[in-house]
RNA sequence: GGGGGCAUAGCUCAGUUGGUCAGAGCGCAUGCUUCACAUGCAUGAGGUCGUAGGUUCGAGCCCUACUGUCCCCACCA
């Protein structure tokens, strides 16, 4: 079948990715004299639909994975997905809330079919979209965070962790979000600064006219105050530690007490005192026996406690207990003040600080190792920098509050002797209780964050807690791919959790990229409008082109932008290799094809072979650094300018010749050039270069898994480089020549050379007539044997003259030929005045003094050769 | 309050261990209907590499300070 005229991917995505999933292309084989390649892919969430971020959280990784598998790894790449506990659930009570109904009224077990119905529904949407990206993952491995082998392997951890004292249940201070109602951890909370107030309330003594003042950002919570606090060393309040305070409107008698933890500088440097409602108060409070008298529900509601205020909002509650407290005289002032505000990730409610019983992963033994893995280069950020973040936060850890107010999720595997209390940890659901007995019990209500599992994900879709073939074959993975914005919610928790419970690292480096944003550097978001569908791009551009678009030129670690001239100028590229493709394939047929060693190459043939022997290295060394961007660069410049600019213009004089030999190598030439061209390609544009592949004669199966080209000296070919080199540079001086002069480029004209190296020059003649339209290159002694009205160019090595009649302006050849004698003159002023430096001769590598010093020579005959051209003409 | 990124041609960005490194793409100008491609070809204009010092024979590249800008972390009530 012919290749169409222009590139139109729908025409053949959709039908190669059916067959390289039908050949099993995806799924390795485990081969024990091989080495293997692993990837874990960053699950997505089951609500989500494929946005440009994952776009390009899957093309790198894609890219690396089709590289490793050319090479000759076992490679897999494990796709799957999450259940995104807080995500699902939000959804799911609004589809219920559609329906007039809450979760109390329908329970748990009717909850959860619906969720599993939503996974059912909607789990498999992203993998669908993923697939038209091209992604090679492994789909006969899928995997879900709350499958049988996930949940498996969350229970064993639990338990184990449980076992070591390093899972507890303790009442303490947590992020709370009155809209999800549940507890979060602390990655989970997303400050903000937001224009507040800062209000300054007169406590006074008790049975006394005098006061003292505390500031405070949020009044509602004086309801819940059990102390006032200052610093032991305030001089100015010594007097008054152990005196008693009346709570207004309250009237509850509390203390002033002497902590540490305030500041004398800060506000009046007395602080009220609120353990039930601040994480600082309540160590106070620990410190001090002080009581905490919650006075917030969990809807964000004040409770009971909060007397007259029970029932109202905490907003509303604030205004009224303002408005109280200036009633009875008791607000000092109220000045504007910037207040950094706590906001839920998953829905953005402002996070009330309350104290509540939870489950917590006790850190610190956990993150040591986990900081000495990246200290010792086990593990290897890329780029280096976000190993100090890393370590920042991993230092300054603090324990991870694990359990969650929902339902759809891994239920907490903890039981409660419904006899005795007796709390009993255990991956069954547990026969008789241990201290009295009894046989009832009753699971805990709640479920593990999200990130519990994911932070198992490494080796839990492997097959841990059993020894697998494929846990023992691929883990630990090779390198982790994924965004910045997730290094403590994952990438921190899936090395600390690999080291503890498989005791060893889960991969070997961490490939960090930045996010995607629009044309001006915006964040791509629903409230700005500027998000890009991936999937529309696909369609109408193709995957290879969002592809290749998204990791051009990218850098690890840093953001790239996104625009639609860049898309355009992708599948320009794109549409530049297919039709090279084209003319490569035109001149095959009826061509005999042979082995380039049994070919008689010419010096461009080997010139090319040469270059693409460099960009073969440069790409593999690059992507073996996983630096994606330079080995594109690289590449496109390769397939652009050398292939499609020079190359196939040079071998046209050959293919439009009558010499049917000459065209067999020719066309052999150009094949070898397009076949390894298209395989260095395929893991950034799979699409393209399998569809191209399947077109050219020689080439058999799929180029997915074909070898990957090697560098070999033996096409270094340095001789014909250098002439070739020397050859184009005076085909561009041709052309420049008539550029300049004002000749139509495709006006005929001789060209007269002086050089002392005519060889090189004689068997390129086709090519100058071709590529610079000469006429006849002539050889001559000197310049004075041409004749008047000719403009030069002074190379290296040759001059070379061009006769081009009344299209000669003298005055204009002139002062052309003058400013390039102030250039050449530059040059020889900075290569003497380096000479001219001590330091320079004395301490510089020789080979650089040389090339400085051959450079001087080069440039002086240069200069006197301008010079007597300049003479000529003023003459 | 800590920590980090970025600052190079009009725009978006490359510049590996300091020595042809001043680059690419887009845009711009001029000229091309040559049989792969106008989603193209050719030629060209454009930057004292944020500012000020320092190290060095030699600095976009290393060090220090500053300015601008973006981001992350942190309990300042």
């Amino acid at each position: 079948m012919e290749m169409s005229k222009t590139y139109n991917p729908s025409e053949f995505e959709k039908r190669i990715y059916d067959e390289w999933e039908k050949n099993g292309y995806f799924t390795p084989k485990i081969d024990k004299n091989k080495i293997p390649f692993t990837i874990v892919m960053p699950p997505p969430n089951i609500t989500g639909q494929l946005h440009i971020g994952h776009a390009l959280d899957e093309t790198i990784p894609d890219s690396i994975i089709r590289f490793k598998r050319m090479q000759g790894y076992v490679t897999l790449w494990l796709p799957g997905t999450d259940h995104a506990s807080i995500a699902t659930e939000v959804k799911i009570v609004d589809k219920l809330k559609e329906e007039g109904l809450t979760k109390a009224q329908i329970g748990r077990e009717e909850f959860l079919k619906r969720a599993w119905a939503w996974k059912e529904k909607y789990g498999g949407r992203i993998v669908e979209q993923q697939k038209k990206l091209g992604t090679s993952c492994d789909w006969t491995r899928l995997a879900f965070t709350m499958d049988e082998k996930c949940s498996a392997a969350v229970k064993e951890v639990f338990v184990n962790l449980y076992n070591k004292g390093l899972i507890y249940q303790g009442k303490r201070i947590i992020n709370w979000c009155p809209c999800c109602k549940t507890a979060l951890s602390d990655a989970e909370v997303e400050y903000a600064e937001e224009p507040s107030f800062f209000w300054h309330l007169r406590y006074y003594f008790k049975d006394s006219d005098e006061y003292i003042v505390v500031a405070t950002t949020r009044p509602e919570t004086m309801l819940g105050d059990t102390a006032v606090a200052v610093n032991p060393d305030d001089e100015r309040y010594k007097d008054l530690v152990g005196k008693t305070l009346i709570l207004p409107i309250v009237n509850r008698e509390i203390p002033i007490i002497a902590d540490a933890y305030v500041d004398k500088e800060f506000g009046t440097g007395m602080v009220k005192i609120t353990p039930a409602h601040d994480p600082n108060d309540f160590e106070v409070g620990l410190r001090h026996d002080l009581d905490a008298i919650r006075v917030m529900d969990d809807e964000g509601k004040m409770n009971e406690n909060a007397g007259k205020y029970a029932g109202m909002d905490r907003y509303e509650c604030r205004k009224a207990i303002v408005a109280d407290l200036e009633r009875l005289g008791n607000v000092e002032k109220i000045e504007p003040h910037a207040h950094n505000v706590g906001h839920c990730y998953r829905c953005g409610d402002t996070v009330e600080p309350i104290i509540s019983k939870q489950w917590f992963v006790k850190m610190e033994p956990l993150a040591k190792p986990a900081i000495t893995a990246v200290k010792r280069k086990s593990i290897k950020f890329n780029p280096e920098r976000f190993a100090k973040i890393y370590y920042n936060w991993m230092e300054n850890i603090k324990d991870w509050c694990i359990s969650r107010q929902l339902w759809w999720g891994h239920r907490i595997p903890a039981y409660y002797c419904e006899n005795c209390g007796e709390t009993v940890v255990s991956k069954e659901f547990p026969k008789v209780c241990p201290k009295c007995g009894c046989e009832k019990f009753r699971q805990d209500e709640d479920v593990l964050d999200t990130w519990f599992s994911s932070a198992l994900w490494p080796f839990s879709t492997l097959g841990y807690p059993n020894d697998t073939e494929d846990l023992k074959y691929f883990y630990p993975t090779d390198v982790l791919v994924t965004g910045y914005d997730i290094i403590f919610f994952w990438v921190a928790r899936m090395i600390f959790s690999g080291i503890e419970h498989m005791k060893r690292i889960p991969f070997k480096d961490v490939l960090i990229h930045g996010i995607v944003r629009d044309s001006q550097g915006r964040k791509m978001s629903k409230s700005l409008g500027n998000g890009i569908d991936p999937i529309e791009v696909i369609d109408e551009y193709g995957a290879d082109t969002l592809r290749y678009c998204l990791i051009n030129g990218i850098s690890a670690g840093s953001d790239i932008r996104y625009s639609q001239e860049k898309l355009e100028g992708c599948r320009n590229y794109i549409n530049k290799i297919w039709n090279a493709s084209r003319f490569v394939l035109m001149n095959c047929e009826g061509r005999k094809i042979k082995d380039i060693s049994e070919c008689k190459l010419s010096a461009a043939d080997k010139w090319i072979i040469s270059k693409l022997n460099s960009v073969i290295r440069e790409v593999t060394v690059n992507m073996e650094k996983y630096e994606i961007g330079l080995a594109c660069a690289a590449l496109q410049d390769f397939v652009w300018s050398d292939f499609c600019d020079w190359y196939i213009e040079l071998c046209k004089p050959a293919l439009y010749g009558d010499d049917e030999k000459k065209k067999d190598d020719v066309a052999s030439s150009l094949c070898y050039v397009l076949i390894n061209t298209l395989k260095l390609l395929h893991p950034f544009i799979p699409f393209v270069t399998e569809e191209i592949y399947s077109h050219v004669p020689t080439a058999k199966g799929s180029i997915m898994v074909s070898e990957f080209p090697k560098y070999d000296l033996k096409h270094a070919y340095k001789k014909e480089r250098a002439d070739m080199g020397k050859i184009m540079e005076i085909i561009k001086a041709v052309r420049a020549i008539k550029t300049e002069a004002g000749a139509a480029p495709s006006a005929k004209v001789d060209m007269y050379v002086v050089t002392e190296n005519k060889r090189p020059i004689i068997s390129s003649e086709t090519y100058f007539k071709r590529l610079a339209n000469v006429n006849e290159v002539k050889f001559v002694a000197a310049k004075d044997e041409i004749g008047e009205k000719v403009v030069s160019k002074i190379l290296g090595g040759a001059e070379i003259y061009i006769p081009l009649g009344e299209l000669v302006d003298t005055e204009k050849e002139i002062a052309r030929l003058k400013a390039e004698l102030e250039k050449t003159e530059n040059e020889i002023k900075r290569a003497e005045s380096k000479l001219a430096n001590q330091g320079f001769v004395a301490k510089a590598p020789k080979a650089l003094i040389d090339g400085e010093r051959e450079k001087l020579v080069k440039f002086n005959e240069i200069k006197q050769k301008i010079l007597s051209g300049i003479n000529e003409l003023t003459n």
